[in-house]
DNA sequence: ACACTTTTCTACGAAGTGTCGATTAATCAA
DNA sequence: TTGATTAATCGACACTTCGTAGAAAAGTGT
């Protein structure tokens, strides 16, 4: 999905990894990820099983990096529509992050909607605990007597869930009415950034 | 953890059946779950290796048995506690919950905190997402604009993830805390039952 | 003591893994 | 275009795991 890399790639390497990659996707789509080998990505992919163990050490070295880059285009997602503020709404940063989802939904719905393939929901909530822990938690929830550490957890844990679901049943919402919902979900819960009035935070 | 059946089953099988999960819980708190073979829960178990074929067809119809068992001992604890109202709090429910866990946590941090082996996960979801959507899911929420099955999908995701992250950092707070933080993140979000309070918001 | 069931033992072919060395093919720079 | 460099392919290898088979040994319950 990215391959944004200054020093010029060897064409073949990308050429060889992407279909290794849209080999593997393929394959999660029909079949659950313990019962795919290297031999099947490769016989999929078209590509030497050899050539396999030249990019990844393994299936899980591969699903590793193949989420490494899903953080990127995340993070990318999730600040690109921050700057943007002219949309009116305060859930412009989830907005965001579910059209981009929605964009790439053929990916996610394999890795994010499936419950399957841990390392994503691993990954993506990794950044979302970051996001929201250097976030504004524990403004009214502190208040409210919630640590700030639950509260992380319980609002990571409930957007990716939520995210996962939705996706699990083909996103039967628009990103504009999830990111809504999310908005009406996390504002009784004081757990949106913006409730902060001085931006204090980058 | 479980073993009550009215049929008297041949105690070597109840043995070889211990012997086996407790074998695989072993490993699983020290390798992660694609890298454990029969061979290897064969020979904790000291086991003979054909004999686990004579009771579970493959690895994954194992951790499937054994999420089965794992949501009747939820189920259980979810009700054994419904009825004794008399600790005072409104947070009963989950306190039971959160008790059982705690008194079995060598296998619930392996199966739940980890993130590693979804079986669990998906299991445990479902019951969640069931006691929340035949519950009280949508009394204040649809009047906030919450969508119900969303509204489910973030409070089963929120639940089950809170309890996760609880393990992985080894239950840092009592079962008793934690049912009380999930009461309040609840309460402000309108997901109790018993909770109907002055609609301030739109 | 007895029949019955479970576990063990040995063994088998099939499939997957990870790594070699040698060969072929594609890329890039001069 | 040529020539050097790098990547991909091919065949092969030892090794592990898998799932199953038949026969023997051990345990269970009456």
């Amino acid at each position: 999905m990215t391959q944004s890399d200054k020093t010029k790639i060897d064409p073949r390497v990308l050429r060889t990894r992407s279909l290794l990659k849209h080999a593997l996707i393929d394959l999660l789509q029909e079949t659950e990820v313990d019962k795919i080998t290297v031999n099947r990505i490769a016989e999929r992919a078209t590509i030497n099983r050899v050539t396999f163990y030249l990019h990844y050490r393994d299936i899980q070295d591969m699903l590793e990096k193949m989420a490494e880059e899903m953080v990127v285009d995340i993070e990318r997602a999730l600040t690109r529509k921050v700057q943007e503020k002219k949309k009116g709404s305060e859930d412009v940063i989830l907005l965001g992050l579910l059209e981009h989802i929605a964009e790439n939904a053929d990916f996610y719905k394999v890795v994010i909607g499936s419950r399957r393939v841990p390392i994503f929901h691993e990954r993506l909530r990794d950044v979302f605990v970051r996001k929201i822990g250097d976030g504004a938690a524990q403004n009214n929830l502190s208040r409210h007597g919630v640590q700030k550490d639950v509260a992380t957890w319980f609002g990571s844990s409930a957007l990716i869930g939520t995210i996962a679901s939705w996706l699990h049943h083909d996103m039967p919402y628009s990103p504009q009415f999830l990111a809504r919902q999310f908005a009406l979900l996390f504002r009784v819960q004081g757990l949106r950034a913006e409730d902060q009035e001085e931006g204090e935070y980058p």
